[in-house]
DNA sequence: CGAATATTTGAGGGCTATCAAACTGGGTGG
DNA sequence: CCACCCAGTTTGATAGCCCTCAAATATTCG
């Protein structure tokens, strides 16, 4: 299912995506290299089940990873969707124990894969580690609330909106556009919706001047689209 | 508002309660704890609204606070109810900046408030502070994905009866009971409902062998519960 | 005991999941 | 070059769930 790349200095280009080892001094990067290979994966592969123990944290260098959780019988919950220089399941090297969710490639990915009791052993050596998994966890725990206030407080076309607002780059004095990074189904299952709830959320944003052709967007009224 | 407790002995024997200094050696405890002053405050009360400069983060010694965010005009949504134990806001000794969401004490509380600088100025020298911290972090975002899960996938009943067999203590071999250390509408709040939907939770449930009186709640049979 | 606060119950409606079917676009092989 | 196929997306119809508002009832606290 994984395969493992050669050592090299493709991967050091491609390790200097993860967001983790943005912050850290050169020393510090090169002892978090060291505990970490870089791997690939094809979409729709599982890369562990919630339950399994967690030997790894992982940072997704190129594609999408999608954190879900099983319920009873069949019905599976997105938590959130990886993005390139996000990481996820690095709160098992304090939390420790098994997955508590599963985690399921969404492309042809390519991810860093950190050996967990390796990296704690580098804490107490490396403040400056400690310092940035800190930071990832507290911008991991920020965003986690506010998708759970969202979910609480808004509609579908509110949700919808919100994103494309963050998301967007304006082009003049009103309008902006952008294109979706990955395909409509992977945006749904990031705000909690059906994809179908996806499409008619957008159809209802027509009348905010939102215009959609394939992955494309464009907004006509930034501001408009901020009253919904 | 806040009324400063005089430092003593009885400070120190509250401070003991706060989760975080739990695992941490005497002197890395006694660090912390210069950084900390006792408030207490009533209920209603608001600790810091959405916006404002995040100087302290803090930790329930007694009593229950909220944690909400605003959306547009006037409507609000929960995101957590800290209990005692619990601490919050701790994410901004490292994301920095402004509070992210508002804090209002549910009950009479008394809390430990620390200074996020000092803290942070701590780092360096004492790692297990860190360590503690992390684990703080990591706890609470474990338990924001699961809320964000259970939010996407469970109905109302279902919420509450999760809510039920996570706290219950079994009296015989399928009975258990509960006392909620908090009024139903708090409860509500938690698992985001509002209370009427609570209120019909718990009338759904009764066919499930769920006895509410008051705050006291029996289960007739755990298994039973299990399967909603 | 009475006022304020919680909780329950009822009626109604909005929102989104679900199921089913039509449609789109790009890529394949003839 | 074109017909076909497939995955992704859109549209329609339906139903379930939960929020809202309103009123009745219970509980708590002074």
């Amino acid at each position: 299912m994984n395969r493992m790349l050669m050592q090299g200095s493709r991967e050091r280009a491609l390790l200097s995506r993860a967001g983790i080892l943005a912050d850290l001094e050169s020393v510090e990067a090169e002892a978090l290299r060291a505990c970490s290979t870089v791997i690939t994966s094809a979409s729709h592969d599982i890369l562990f089940q919630e339950g399994e123990p967690g030997v790894y944290f992982y940072s997704v260098l190129e594609g999408y990873v999608r954190l879900f959780r099983l319920n009873g019988e069949g019905r599976e919950a997105d938590i959130r969707i990886c993005e390139p220089g996000d990481s996820f399941a690095e709160c098992l090297i304090q939390a420790g124990g098994t997955y508590r969710y599963g985690a399921q490639s969404m492309d042809n990915t390519v991810l860093a894969r950190f050996h967990i009791g390796k990296v704690r052993a580098l804490l107490a050596e490396h403040p400056q580690i400690g310092t940035a998994i800190m930071r990832s966890l507290s911008l991991h725990l920020l965003s986690a609330m506010e998708c759970l206030a969202n979910d609480r407080m808004q509609t579908a076309p509110q949700r919808v909106a919100h994103y494309l607002l963050a998301n967007c780059v304006e082009d003049g004095a009103t309008t902006a556009s952008l294109r979706l990074p990955f395909p409509k189904n992977l945006l749904a299952r990031k705000l909690g919706l059906a994809p179908e709830a996806l499409s008619r959320a957008f159809s209802t944003l027509k009348a905010a001047g939102v215009t959609v052709r394939g992955r494309f967007i464009a907004i006509s009224d930034v501001n408009m689209l901020k009253r919904i």
